[in-house]
DNA sequence: CTGAAAGCGCTTACAG
DNA sequence: CTGAAAGCGCTTACAG
């Protein structure tokens, strides 16, 4: 490989001169400027990253990570179905990243599971910061890591710190407009396939229903709140014990996409049609929603801004350095209206 | 942070016995061991991986890639249906590298982007060796690649090299195995929605079906063939305009799950329905394939071998220097019966 | 505007 | 078995 020093040589000036080419420093004659270029275009030179992270201390690389249980690997996440949503945030993460001159790494195994080993392993591979994704807000890495005060971004969490802040959708209004349209087709009686307790977006869907229906005057029947996890099947099963008891409701709100593919199964098999029989409507707008027989009404997500938003968050911080963090991002979802929810107005 | 120097001072050695320790070098006494283990303890200390990748020019970084057109990212492709599958190999992928001690590096953006001056991105990142999901074969990087003999492993692409292998499925067996299935249920007029002609694995698919035909004694019609894309709209389109012409067959074979939904919701608006109209077969196994209304019949691909067998073939080009190169993996798949497929004997 | 020198934190021959 | 020294390829004060 062709270094600096090489450069330099041929193209008659200190290895100095050459870095400060590369790194655009103002204080070059132009004519110097050229003839390094020259030389560095001749030779084919791409400065060394590793050596420059090593004196400059940092690198150009944001940590990804999407952990809830530990030992949890990252790709590991995205395989299940729950997760589907979250690849096309990733998408826009790496774009963003990508234009701005950095790298993505995925997280390794630290030789040291406790949380500080953690944040060391971060930081001896010198990541410029990291992006979070939906971690669940117990995780004893995160105090360490606004602790270290490494630049981070959390994604779908309420977290914050001194070098922390998160990027979120508005679930809560969210859910206030998927039950205000289900209320305007004349559905009274829903039943709700709620994600886990644990889960900050599951609480906040529901929260949002729940002000929805108060507005309008009707009371929740919490038999009709099922509490399910974020998994097809799980949704699946739940929807099944609900459907073995009672179908007296017109509508079912279902905290994801992927849950109510679960639940129409569900529905399916119970002799149900949707529309015809029951309503249903879900969130975040994946691929899949438009392929579902019928295809589903559901409030869709903005993927881009959430993964570029958290991306220019992050490098605001990790650059502009010294500086207040900056403030939360509450990215406003969309409804879209397709063939799973009808009117039964008279 | 804390560096080795001063572990060193503590334990009352040099840097070099430090290193040694940390790199389980033979050549030290019990006794000395003890006392640098016990002084890096104490002192929380973990060597600096950006220091150590300088001097011993590598890193324990594998570079992840996933391009077709140029310009692509990786994240981007997995947002896309058609790679929906893919995600499971890479959770494997992720697996077997972290727990060999190597990290994922998702590219960037070269500043030079010519072929040459990718390779030098990786370079100048240190980068262990690199693994390739589906190139096409055309594709000017993988020359490069090859000629810079950077360690790579290729999947699902038969491209090979002094230090490049690659791992993919038995493609040609697998199509064999859903025609034989669906032979032995009696039908013998099929319609294909095959992958585009530039695919290795849509081809592949095509010909395993041709030759279980052709041992069966029957004619391929080609009227019957329909090319399409891999993405879920465009095989619902092409389904589309062979249901607008004819239904004349009793069994559609698509290349993928993800098609075969698309044709799904064709034939579903064409009025059709599976199996008890048409017979629906596929590739892949991919979690939606279970909860199609019907569960689909279907090839079921092994991630685990092809995502661990590419990195265990990529770490033994990377350590074990200077020999061969593994040869190639070739992963057999597995029928799974479910619901879209039928008996139409009498 | 430019160069000589020091240094980032390790590992690795080279001696002993 | 252990240490002193050199060096990986850059960048960054410090002079000039």
């Amino acid at each position: 490989m062709v270094t600096s020093e090489q450069v330099a040589r041929r193209a008659g000036v200190s290895q100095a001169t050459v870095s400060r080419v590369i790194n655009g420093s103002k204080y070059i004659s132009a004519e110097v400027r050229e003839r390094v270029l020259a030389a560095i275009n001749e030779l084919g030179y791409e400065p060394d990253m590793v050596a420059r992270n090593l004196v400059q201390r940092r690198s150009r690389m944001i940590a990804l990570n999407f952990f809830a249980a530990e030992d949890e690997l990252t790709f590991a996440k995205f395989g299940r179905t729950s997760k589907y949503f979250y690849l096309d945030v990733l998408k826009y993460i790496e774009q963003e990243a990508v234009s701005a001159g950095y790298d993505l790494l995925m997280p390794f195994r630290p030789r040291d599971k406790s949380p500080e080993g953690y944040i060391r392993s971060l930081q001896t591979r010198r990541v410029a910061g990291s992006i979070m994704l939906v971690p669940s807000p117990q995780d004893p890495r995160i105090q360490a890591l606004l602790r270290a005060e490494l630049p981070t971004v959390f994604i779908g969490s309420m977290i914050q710190g001194s070098a922390a802040t998160y990027v979120k959708s508005d679930n809560i209004d969210s859910a206030r407009q998927i039950t205000e349209h289900l209320l305007a087709l004349g559905h009274k009686r829903m039943a709700f396939l709620a994600g886990p307790v644990t889960s900050l977006s599951g609480m906040e869907r529901m929260l949002g229903c729940h002000q929805a229906l108060a507005q309008a005057g009707i009371a929740l029947d919490t038999d009709l709140v099922c509490q399910s996890g974020w998994e097809m099947e799980e949704s699946y099963k739940a929807a099944s014990q609900l459907l073995d008891k009672r179908h007296d409701f017109t509508a079912v709100i279902a905290a994801s996409d992927v849950m109510a593919i679960g639940a129409l199964r569900a529905l399916n098999e119970h002799g149900l049609h949707v529309p015809e029989d029951i309503s249903l409507a879900s969130f975040d707008g994946i691929d899949f929603s438009e392929y579902t027989i019928p295809p589903l009404t559901t409030m869709w997500q903005d993927r881009e801004s959430i993964g570029r938003g958290a991306v220019q968050c992050l490098i605001s911080m990790v650059e502009g350095k010294g500086q207040e963090p900056p403030s939360p991002l509450l990215v406003p979802t969309r409804l879209v209206v397709r063939k799973s929810t009808r009117s039964i107005l008279p």
